[in-house]
DNA sequence: ATACACACTTAGCATGTCTAAA
DNA sequence: TTTAGACATGCTAAGTGTGTAT
């Protein structure tokens, strides 16, 4: 919402956008979405989301975006000047003190501390107590017990430091969840000596209370990217038909392009122009001036032997990729990881971005801009001061080495096309990423116990007397019901035009107080984060209606939907409901809830394990479909599908006959009455059986993939899932964890691994 | 209030790797 | 053994949300 947050008066007033910030984007992009058919009927069915109130009618449309992106498109590129150069400066000085003297900011901010409850609300479930899993429950995040006490803030000192031990904890209530305090006693405890770690649980140790996020950290710096290698010789570029010899510079940037040329974007206007505009700096004069006008560029034997290159590496021996591999391997036990506290952790992103254009998504407006090349310069590195600094490389410096501890990551540089800051941090399955991930579904899980109140309270809100209050409560309903984003303002012609719930505009949403029989329908299409569209016809309550007529009166289509909310005024008001809630929380809350039902209503004790399983995938699915998670049916689908049916068919064939050799088997032993043949007879039954056994599973497995074909279910699983809800569901029918989660998942998910039994309720 | 800087999570897609069928 | 295709992983863009300066 750029800058018409500033009138409080309820008509938007076109005209007060002044300052290049906010003009509303000359909307004439034709928001037509042609809207497909049902093809999903069937599968909503059977999934039926939390809402039954036919959601998501219809998001087949996916890649719709990369076409409609195209009419989306024009917003001329020029006007936003370069803005973005000058934020680098004034980010020097902050953080000098590291110390921890520098005032906590919000006690809370891990949430380590146990803030204080907004509300006592019904203590829920303690599940930890299992006794089984004692040892493993040492650690709880604030949720349940209401009255959890802060836990001590032990100061360590250097020493200890090393082990952030799990003494502590005496006066915590001696609610039966106090489970026996260091239970080193030898078993579970690797750590006693063996420093290189078996599995650390971290989830069992202290957390920092004082805003730290850690005590020590070394690490060897980032990789850069490989230099550039010119182009041999015999590989030319030609302008206007004529060889031309580029320098250095100007050749590797026409190598991106080049490379790319396969890609339908760089056909689009802006793509090129931006690219043909960033090129043009880097060239030398000589090749500026004669260079003018792209499309008289060739790159095409350019672009051929980038092929070739990559045909060539398909075709290595197998000793060639192996030598790479353990070169990779070798880089990887060098840079990937690093030391933190005490515990060798792995990095996530240890490679610094290469250069290339930048290919935004959806109708980004900087698309084809040149990634420039990141330098030792360009890098701060963030270690503790008493590790060994990682060395830049020979003759290069760093732009700066910092010791800031209130912070997660190892190192970080400023990114030239949208001027925002990337970082190096650790991998999932680290402990300070475990943490926040864990804290995170506690917070949820805090929702669900005052979401009622919540949710009476946004449904008093709609009658309110302010229009903000209004706004606020149905902009709530939105985004808990249909689990819409939370729609920050973004910066005009910065960025594709995107929006979530708090930014959506006038012409996203159509209101139909009939329709096919049911009253209230609203319906909302828009492009909602990556560009992927949003589309669902949804009945609300009369109120709800009422209130979006009166929001729309007197406004253009381009003009915000809730002109007088924000996604800060809407946090601030979450917070006031419950400590910590956010407008996220809610797609998270209500992500794992409906995971924790489906998957309750959906398995049939009877089944065997791979329908328990596609069970537990349509939950899953219900899942990407209520968070809007799609993708692009992948390219082969068809066709795999296809060779999963003849399969089948071809398995079916081999079941008849077994069952007919059975049948004969049978026949015979009746004659013969002699044990070989009744042998056989099991034989042959067995045979059968294995035989069901395997269709039924073929069938199963194509159902699964037929339903998934345009929905994503890794987002929400990695991302929105409590994974204790699925461990427990695995325990309670005693499937492999592995059938769930796959390796990386289990890495990140192992404190949830560790410490869910079949009791853990969300 | 608003704007901005920053940190960190969430996201889909491209590519690489593994696996199982031919 | 080869190859297709499934699946895993890497990559990095695009969000959210907080804190601070204006």
């Amino acid at each position: 919402m750029g800058g018409d947050h500033g009138h409080k008066d309820s008509q938007i007033d076109p005209g007060s956008r002044i300052g290049d910030s906010h003009k509303h984007k000359e909307k004439h992009r034709d928001k037509e979405h042609k809207h497909k058919d049902h093809k999903k009927d069937k599968e909503r069915e059977r999934v039926k989301p939390r809402h039954a109130d036919g959601k998501h009618e219809d998001f087949a449309e996916r890649k719709h975006r990369d076409k409609d992106k195209a009419k989306h498109k024009d917003r001329s590129v020029e006007r936003h000047k370069d803005k973005h150069k000058d934020k680098e400066k004034r980010r020097e000085d902050k953080n000098k003190t590291l110390g921890f003297d520098e005032k906590p900011r919000k006690e809370q901010e891990n949430g380590f501390a146990s803030p204080p409850r907004v509300k006592a609300e019904p203590d829920c479930d303690g599940f930890y107590q299992s006794p089984r899993h004692e040892k493993s429950l040492k650690r709880e995040f604030e949720d349940d017990d209401t009255e959890f006490k802060p836990k001590k803030i032990k100061i360590e000192n250097e020493k200890k430091v090393k082990k952030r031990k799990t003494e502590e904890e005496e006066d915590v209530k001696p609610k039966k969840k106090t489970k026996d305090k260091r239970e080193d006693d030898g078993e579970t405890k690797k750590k006693g000596k063996k420093e290189p770690e078996e599995k650390w649980k971290w989830w069992e140790e202290e957390r920092y209370t004082d805003g730290s996020k850690w005590k020590f950290l070394e690490h060897k710096g980032p990789v850069f990217a490989p230099p550039y290698e010119p182009l041999p010789n015999n590989i030319k570029f030609y302008y206007d038909g004529k060889h031309m010899k580029l320098s250095p510079l100007a050749e590797e940037v026409a190598t991106f392009f080049a490379k790319m040329l396969d890609h339908e974007y760089t056909t689009k206007d802006i793509f090129r122009k931006n690219f043909f505009k960033d090129w043009r700096k880097e060239m030398t004069s000589e090749e500026k001036s004669r260079i003018i006008d792209l499309n008289k560029c060739n790159f095409t034997e350019m672009h051929e032997y980038f092929k070739a290159q990559t045909e060539a590496r398909k075709q290595m021996t197998k000793e060639e990729k192996q030598k790479i591999k353990e070169e990779n391997e070798r880089i990887l036990q060098e840079y990937g990881f690093c030391v933190m506290d005490n515990h060798k952790e792995r990095i996530g992103n240890f490679r610094i971005e290469p250069p290339g254009l930048f290919r935004g998504r959806g109708d980004h407006p900087k698309m084809g801009m040149l990634k420039r090349r990141i330098r030792p310069e360009d890098i701060i590195i963030n270690c503790s001061k008493d590790s060994k600094h990682p060395k830049p490389p020979p003759g290069t410096k760093w732009k700066e080495v910092r010791h800031d501890n209130k912070v997660t990551w190892l190192a970080s540089w400023t990114e030239n096309i949208q001027g925002s800051i990337k970082y190096i941090m650790l991998n999932p399955s680290s402990r300070i990423k475990g943490e926040k991930d864990w804290q995170k579904y506690e917070t949820a899980r805090r929702l669900k116990k005052c979401v009622d109140r919540i949710r009476t309270q946004y449904r008093d809100d709609w009658k309110s007397k302010e229009m903000r209050i209004r706004q606020r409560a149905v902009a709530l309903y939105f985004i808990d019901k249909l689990a819409l984003r939370a729609g920050n303002e973004k910066e005009e012609g910065e960025t594709a035009d995107t929006v979530g719930c708090c930014s959506l505009r006038v012409e996203h949403i159509k209101l139909y107080p009939e329709m096919d029989g049911q009253e209230f329908v609203v319906e909302f299409d828009f492009l909602g984060k990556d560009s992927i569209r949003y589309y669902n016809k949804i009945p609300v309550e009369k109120r709800v209606f009422k209130n979006l007529q009166l929001f729309l009166e007197n406004k253009q289509p381009e003009d915000d939907l809730f002109d007088r909310l924000n996604t800060s005024i809407l946090n601030k008001h979450l917070q006031e409901l419950m400590d910590g809630l956010t407008a996220k929380v809610f797609r998270t809350y209500n992500a794992s809830i409906t995971l924790q039902q489906q998957v309750k209503e959906l398995t049939c004790p009877e089944d065997n394990i791979p329908a328990k399983i596609l069970s537990y995938n349509r939950a899953n699915r219900a899942v990407a479909i209520l968070c809007n998670h799609q993708r692009a049916p992948p390219k082969t689908f068809e066709k795999s599908m296809q060779n999963l049916q003849t399969k089948i068919d071809a398995k079916k064939d081999q079941l008849a006959d077994a069952r007919r050799e059975l049948k004969s088997a049978k026949a015979d032993a009746k004659v013969r009455r002699d044990e070989k043949s009744k042998k056989a007879v099991e034989a042959k039954k067995k045979a059968v059986q294995r035989i069901e056994e395997q269709l039924m599973k073929l069938e199963v497995q194509a159902t699964d993939r037929e339903e998934n074909k345009q929905i994503a279910l890794g987002t929400s699983k990695l991302n929105y899932l409590d994974p204790r809800i699925s461990v427990a569901w695995c325990k309670k029918w005693n499937i492999p964890v592995e059938k769930i989660y796959n390796k990386t998942q289990r890495e990140k998910f192992a404190w949830a691994i560790d410490m869910a039994d079949e009791d853990f309720e969300f």
